[in-house]
DNA sequence: CCAAAATGTCTATTAACCTAGACAACCGTA
DNA sequence: TACGGTTGTCTAGGTTAATAGACATTTTGG
């Protein structure tokens, strides 16, 4: 494809960022797939009809997004693909599946609160409702782009201080390990992919009409003995989830 | 709330832009709807931590949208809303909490009927199934975009003239007021969310696919009788309930 | 080695964005 | 009518974004 791409002027969105933009996308869709890298900074210029100064102020902010990288004499090299592969499988953790595909993954604790279980919350904890646990209100990012937010229950009497230890660790599962769990097992996981709404849609930083899946997970010890419940909304044009059997 | 609402710097969006997507998303949420307009320029650029000029910028851009209109020595006006806010609570009402929402508002009495109560609809009432109900279909519009329908029954022997009362009176509170019910309160308020059938499809003027939300309440005088039993379907893409405790 | 092609760096200029302050025009109300 | 509060307009200056051009540096391939 040699079309001009848009970009428009005087909208209060600078040209390098929409450009940025509409590159990430074009990786994204795999437009440069086979080159394994973006066309030269002259000829992007050409098609977007703008400066070389301009994209290079794009693919500086790719690059420090740590979605391309730039070598002088050869070319920019695409380092990572924008859809984050999320594995799924007995063994799921957030961060370390993540591996090498982002730079920096971040989890953000928004709120907590104690409150009854009930309904399926209850039933999935495998706690009599009314019994009290943790809720946790989550949103994690990868290299500064949210990728998911989450609600996550854990029985209060096992876990007293969820909030506390994962403020502290940054992670699930060491604020399991530090409260005497040193390893646990997903053991039910089911899809749903909707419409996001309004609060997702400012969580993840989505634009109205975005696709959310919706993943609602159980995770239990070694002993089958559940200890989270949560539900994940994943930004679906963020990630692919990779089902391991 | 006078909390400091969150605008960056140098991200490739304007300050303005930002501000101005902000200040939609407050209208849309419905955080202007007591006063029907704006806060003062100053007020707004004491809270975004920016210049007076930079937030004219924002408002001129809402305003070229058609959604905000400013008036010089009053103060700058909703026009518009994307999307109707019905606030639901115990003193709910139709056409009241709409307030400046819309410019004009309408409910039409499309048919009305007596009928024997049955079903959900005597235990809704309180009634022994069998007896006589007045039941009445209403469609409802802002500005002339219809927003809702609605199928509400009412006790024939407490108010044998409902259907003529609101046909001149045109609201079912002053159809209650002129038959000697001064105020009532809402006593129970269920929403389900679904595909619109064929009906709704036309009365609400929708495209075929498209999603209702259907609020099924009771109303009840200050004894706690109830008065009103009904089904309320919305364009769930022209409304927001909103929620209060 | 040389040339072509690509990124990196620098200067300079213009336009857009943001801040700051002052004052005019207008509305509502006492 | 006078006053406080609000929007409208103007000037001025600083910062960021975008364009333009020149040249350096690095890689690749003949």
């Amino acid at each position: 494809m040699n079309a001009k791409k848009a970009v428009e002027r005087q909208t209060g969105v600078a040209l390098w960022r929409q450009i940025a933009d509409l590159i990430r996308l074009s990786i994204s869709n795999g437009d440069y797939d086979q080159m394994g890298m973006v066309p030269p900074e002259t000829v992007l210029a050409g098609q977007f009809g703008v400066n070389r100064h301009t994209v290079r102020s794009a693919l500086a902010a790719l690059a420090d997004e740590g979605l391309v990288h730039a070598i002088q004499g050869r070319g920019t090299m695409i380092q990572r693909k924008e859809r984050l592969s999320f594995p799924i499988s007995r063994r799921t953790r957030f961060s370390q599946g993540l591996g090498d595909q982002a730079r920096e993954t971040e989890a953000r604790l928004l709120a907590h609160a104690t409150l009854p279980a009930a309904g399926e919350v209850a039933t999935g904890l495998k706690i009599a409702p009314g019994r009290t646990c943790i809720r946790m209100e989550l949103v994690s990012s990868a290299d500064g782009r949210p990728v998911s937010c989450s609600t996550s229950y854990f029985p209060m009497d096992r876990f007293p201080h969820m909030a506390e230890q994962f403020e502290g660790l940054g992670s699930i599962t060491k604020a399991f390990a530090a409260q005497g769990l040193a390893d646990y097992v997903r053991v039910s996981t089911e899809l749903v992919a909707r419409h996001a709404n309004a609060d997702e849609l400012m969580l993840l930083r989505l634009s109205p009409g975005a696709i959310v899946i919706e993943a609602t997970a159980i995770n239990a010890d070694p002993g089958g003995v559940p200890v989270q419940f949560s539900r994940t909304r994943f930004a679906a044009d963020r990630v692919k989830l990779k089902i391991e059997t």
